[in-house]
DNA sequence: AAGACGAAAGTGGTTGA
DNA sequence: TCAACAACTTTCGTCTT
């Protein structure tokens, strides 16, 4: 689990007395108590098992994850600036006991954030599931979503549209090479609006996703033509010759992708269409070929058809 | 008949004024 | 916000095997 280690100032106070507490996965602020980061929690089985102790260790059902906003801590603070002893308190540590007291105002407010962060990771999880995409990738989403939400990114949009909108990004982060088409498709959200409220969100949470590179693609789009590891061997060694020469800089990866599996097809000896291939990678077989002529000529590649 | 080819016109996203 | 632009798609007639 990684989490923003270039934040080294509290929001709130600014200082620079910045505390990890690994066992609760918090970071946070040690002067003025603000949570940075909760998100930082192994919710994984424990490995070691003792039959003996009759225990069972796994951790399972109710996970402490970043769907917690108050962990049940819901001790008043009392609004008289007096200590437990009845005596005025410093005016330091008055300071830090109204920031103690707003957040824990806005801790309350998260009844309805809670309510809205499960929504959402039912959505995460069910799209999830459809597009094989496992746990880290669910947290991750969920860790975005949420700060989407901190920025009021969430307001006037469908929770769903948000969540379809994370997941495009995490998928672009973590290179997971689905397409936008088929985030579009389980989710049941145009391209459009995921595409527009994940550029929106990548600004405003100041993400940086990696180019998306065809050979991410290859392994997806070989697997649906079943293909064999020689051919992908030979795909991704080509996609390696191309991003050299600079071939794929403004092309659609997927495209550049798919006539390279055109030509691994074909000079492997597994030939397949430019039909078989332009239905499984969702580019037109136009694109295959534009893409796979500028490669053969360029990579001085040699093959019949 | 199937597959490949490429021209031409149309579409949607990006970019820069 | 708007126009220019490149990449990509759709469509379709032609060529090759």
């Amino acid at each position: 689990m990684s989490f923003d280690t270039t934040v080294v100032k509290c929001a709130e106070c600014l200082s620079r007395n910045i505390t990890v507490d690994e066992s609760r996965g918090e970071r946070f602020c040690g002067d003025c108590g603000v949570l940075m980061e909760i998100d930082m929690i192994d919710p994984g089985a424990e490995w070691r098992y003792f039959p003996e102790n009759g225990k069972d260790q796994s951790r399972v059902g109710a996970p402490a994850t970043m769907l917690y906003s108050d962990k049940g801590l819901s001790t008043d603070i009392h609004w008289a600036d007096r200590d437990y002893a009845g005596r005025k308190i410093s005016p330091k540590s008055r300071s830090q006991f109204y920031r103690m007291r707003r957040w824990q105002q806005r801790s309350r407010m998260h009844k309805t954030l809670q309510r809205n962060l499960q929504l959402a990771l039912s959505y995460a999880d069910k799209y999830c599931q459809k597009l094989e995409l496992g746990r880290p990738v669910r947290e991750r989403v969920a860790t975005v979503y949420r700060k989407t939400l901190e920025q009021n990114l969430g307001r006037g949009r469908s929770i769903e549209n948000v969540v379809a909108s994370c997941l495009y990004l995490v998928n672009q982060e973590m290179q997971l090479a689905r397409t936008l088409d088929e985030i579009s498709m389980v989710t049941k959200i145009s391209n459009k609006d995921i595409s527009r409220i994940q550029r929106e969100i990548k600004r405003k949470l100041k993400i940086r996703t990696p180019l998306q590179k065809p050979e991410d693609y290859i392994s997806g789009f070989a697997n649906k033509l079943e293909l064999d590891q020689k051919v992908i061997n030979e795909a991704i060694r080509i996609c390696a010759l191309a991003e050299k020469r600079e071939m794929t800089h403004g092309k659609s990866p997927t495209g550049v992708a798919a006539a390279i599996l055109y030509i691994a097809t074909n000079t492997a000896g597994q030939s397949r269409t430019q039909r078989e291939i332009a239905e499984v990678s969702n580019v037109t077989e136009v694109t295959i070929r534009n893409r796979y002529k500028e490669l053969v000529r360029v990579l001085d590649i040699h093959f019949e058809v």
